[in-house]
Order: C-alpha cells, then sequence, then structure tokens
DNA sequence: CGGATTGAGAGAGCACTGCTCTCTCAATCG
DNA sequence: CGATTGAGAGAGCAGTGCTCTCTCAATCCG
C-alpha cells in the first residue's frame, strides 16, 4: 500500500515539475533530464514513471485540458439566464485562462510538439471544455450551418446532448473561431493592428452571440 | 560575381531541403545537420549561410507566407465582382493550400517553435496575406465591431488601404478565426465531431460573409 | 522469522542535436 | 604574381531521449 502512495506521489512531483519546465520554456522544449534534475532524480529513473517523454506530454494534455474545463465551470457562467451574457462569460474566462497559461494554451491548441499525435484518451478531455459552449450556444438553429449532410455529421453529439443540429455545427466552428482568435492574440500576430487586443475580442464575441442568434 | 551567384545558390538549395525537411518532420524537428547532409555538406558549413537555426526558420516563414501569399493571388478571387463569392474563393483557397502544405502552416500560424520568437522583418509578409481579405471583406461598416475604441486602433491601417474602420476590425478577427479551423482541421481536432469537414467549412464561409454584410 | 521477489534508483553508454573553433586550400583581387 | 578572402572540413562541447545493467532496500509469502 505504501508503495503505491509513494508513486503516486512520485508521479505528481514529475507532472508538477513539468508543469513548471513548461510555464517557462514552452511543450516543445520540455526535457526529461531538466525534470529529473528538479525532482532530485537520475534522467533513467523518470522513465519508470513515464516510459516516454510523449506519455509525459499526453498526461499534461490531459491535465491541461481539465484545469481549462475547471476555469470555465468557475467562471459562473451557468448560473447566468441570459444565454448571451452566458457565452460572453464562457468566453471571457476562456481567454483569461489562456492569457495566464499561455504554454499550456499552446500545449492544447498550437501545432503538436515534432511528431506528437493527440493520443485517443485525450478526446473526453476536449470534450469536458466543449460541453459548456455547446450547452449554451446549441440550443437554436443556425441559419449558415442548416445543412442536411453537416446535420448528419453532427447528428449523433447533437442528439446526446439534445441540441440543435445546425446549433451544434455552428457552436464547433465559434470554438475553433475562439481559439483562433486567442492563438493569434498569443502569438503576437495582432501586435501592429489590434494589440491590446481587448476590444477586438469584446466586439469579436458580440458577433458570436449575434451569430449564434443569443442576443 | 561568380562567388556571389554560387552563394545564392547554396542558399536556395539549403532553403529547398529544409523545406522538403519540414514537410516530412514539421517545423520543430528541423535539423540543421540533417539539412547539411542532404544538400551534401558537413554540418558546420551550414553556418556560414544561416547563422542559427532560428534565421533558417526566419527565412523559412517569410518564404511560407510569400507561397501563401501567392496561392490567394493566384485563386482569381480578385477578378470575381461579387464580393461574397471572393471572399469565398480567398477562403477555399487559403484552405487548399493549409491542406496541401500542413507543415508550412503550422510554421506561420501555429505555436512557435521553442524558444521562438518572429521578428519583425516577418511582419510584411504576413501582410501580403492578409491584404487579400481585406480589400475583399472590409468595405462595409460591421455593425458588433463598431467601437470607437477598435476602430482608433485599427485607424492607421484602415486609412492606409481605404477601408472602413469597423470593417477591417472584423477582417482582422475574420482571419484568427479562419487561420482557427484550419488549424483545428489541421491538427484534427475535428475527428469524431465534423471530419472531414468540407461542410463545416463551407457553412463557415457562409456566416462569415453574413457577418461582414457581402451577401 | 527468513529467504525469495520485486522494483526504485543509479550510472554508463548510444546516437543524436545546435553550435564553436581552428585549420586547409582554392578562388579572387589588387 | 603575391596577398587576402571565405567556403568547407573536422574535432569538440554541452546538451538531448532513451536503453541497459547493476545494486540494494522494501515487501511478500511460506
Amino acid at each position: 500500500m505504501k508503495r503505491a502512495e509513494a508513486r503516486e506521489q512520485m508521479h505528481a512531483q514529475i507532472l508538477s515539475a513539468a508543469r513548471q519546465e513548461i510555464a517557462v520554456h514552452g511543450g516543445g522544449a520540455l526535457s526529461m533530464r531538466a525534470i529529473a534534475r528538479e525532482v532530485g532524480l537520475v534522467s533513467s529513473a523518470i522513465y519508470r514513471y513515464f516510459p516516454t517523454r510523449e506519455a509525459l506530454l499526453t498526461a499534461m494534455i490531459t491535465e491541461s485540458y481539465g484545469n481549462l474545463a475547471e476555469a470555465l465551470a468557475s467562471s459562473g457562467a451557468d448560473r447566468k439566464r441570459n444565454l448571451a451574457r452566458r457565452w460572453e462569460t464562457l468566453g471571457r474566462a476562456f481567454r483569461v485562462w489562456s492569457m495566464s497559461n499561455p504554454h499550456e494554451f499552446q500545449l492544447i491548441y498550437g501545432t503538436p510538439i515534432p511528431g506528437y499525435v493527440a493520443p485517443a484518451e485525450t478526446i473526453p478531455a476536449a470534450e469536458a471544455v466543449a460541453v459548456h459552449f455547446l450547452a449554451t450556444g446549441a440550443q437554436g438553429p443556425v441559419g449558415a450551418f442548416n445543412s442536411t449532410a453537416l446535420s448528419r455529421q453532427v447528428g449523433p453529439i447533437a442528439g446526446a446532448l439534445d441540441l440543435n443540429p445546425s446549433g451544434t455545427a455552428a457552436v464547433i466552428a465559434e470554438i475553433a473561431a475562439l481559439v483562433g482568435m486567442l492563438t493569434a492574440e498569443i502569438a503576437g500576430h495582432f501586435v501592429g493592428t489590434a494589440d491590446p487586443a481587448d476590444h477586438l475580442f469584446e466586439a469579436f464575441l458580440r458577433r458570436q452571440t449575434t451569430t449564434l442568434g443569443l442576443s
């Protein structure tokens, strides 16, 4: 029993050290050896806990999705009656989290690390994030996304969550758009045009609620 | 004279080899030594042409922006009278280019390579891409983006290109949204919901032309 | 209680990386 | 024709992910 506890503690300690590393140097630069040094282990010992760098990254991605989902859950959005306000609250919470944890954001939504392919086990974690937006924005139909082919594709999840198909497709696109906005801001692509991007982001949220028919 | 020619040829040869490397392994995995091997040089000789890996990446980014801008220019969009059709043509050309050159796309719009910061010299190259969308979509006002603070920020470029300020801000956001859509598709984030994403993308373009008041 | 088993950690080593340094030698310039 | 330049070679440094073998303490079981 004790053995298992110690193991779990070491596991957590490594993840924590990795998180610290990533916050400074970014995900692509994550070094197994540096983590080992930080937790006071020799490099090879790390591999007792994570068989490969990729495994460590996957664990971190899952964790980051969880952190983000939690930030959305505790934004107070779900206590709001007005759907437009609710969507805006979610959007702002997303942005605040992303700006506070840019490297975690990039870990999830950025270019995969060289050769890295997100494994299936990260999908439920990603869904935990999407669900907040779907529940808020996909209740009604959205004209531009009203196509039979598209509805058939998103049918399963729309059905499972009791949502409107065209609304569901629209929200999926709007999540991607939101991520695009934040990626651009973090990468500094707005410098010279709309940086700081606060006003642009607020206008963007207004546009989204209009598109989704929430206002 | 001959000397300078040979140097320029070697320069181009290295870039070409790097491009080939990137197409296979992605930007983060770009190896100076592998490039050297491919062009038949010893590793240290590469540094006669690019003082650092970062310099090589910058050169590649600029080149990629150029390729993308050229793909947009030769899409035939600017021959179209109908602005909505024109925007859709640009969007589709962007998507085709991105799907054909995913690693180049990620080089430009993805997570910066560990420790890499896009230097100022890539900005004009990025503008060459944006200009196509601005010229097409930013002629009229867009309600959600009509704020004085925002208009003041984008004022300079809107003025320089003789565009509507709120329309300009809207197009900037829509470019980011478009990039977000393509990033998600390339990263496989639509798998399980809307993959293949053709229909979602077409609906997305419809939504954009509506938002921008082009239809 | 005592021997067998397990597994965490150590350490050496392999093949790779970006980059620096010094050396050679052929092409160019004056 | 001699001096200068600069491309390329080669060795080397500090770092990487990962593998292998070894040790030794903690646990398990008869």
